[in-house]
DNA sequence: GGAACGGCTAAGG
DNA sequence: GCCTTAGCCGTTC
């Protein structure tokens, strides 16, 4: 309600159920931007609300946690999710059981 | 208005 | 399992 792209993004992933995960490729699908995922990514990079948007629940379609705020974020964000009872393994995390099935 | 960048994805080696 | 190449999209300078 918004209007760009980037807020639709934090919509979502503000959404996202806690001890639960999504991915960039996701998100752009469910706003109908299958293809934007890297869209999604730069929105997520913009961030104005690292707290109101659970960013560190966006992870790769591989489960890969990817970036967050440049790389020396990215145990942090483990830390986070971890915290929100989802098992990182090597900076990675179980889609298959972590991953929203739906939006 | 145009160019460059980025937290991507999929496929191949 | 990891790295490379090519394609797509939106934001930002």
């Amino acid at each position: 309600v918004s209007g760009t792209f980037a807020d639709r993004v934090y919509e979502l992933v503000s959404r996202v159920p806690e001890g639960k995960v999504t991915t960039y490729g996701d998100i752009a699908k469910a706003m109908g931007r299958p293809r934007a995922a890297r869209a999604v990514g730069a929105a997520l990079r913009a961030n104005p609300h690292p707290i109101v948007v659970p960013c560190h629940r966006a992870v790769m379609a591989d489960g890969k946690l990817g970036g967050y705020g440049g790389g020396s974020g990215t145990p942090k964000k483990v830390k986070l999710l971890r915290g929100e009872g989802v098992a990182v393994k090597d900076g990675r995390v179980d889609l298959s059981k972590y991953r929203v099935r739906k939006l």
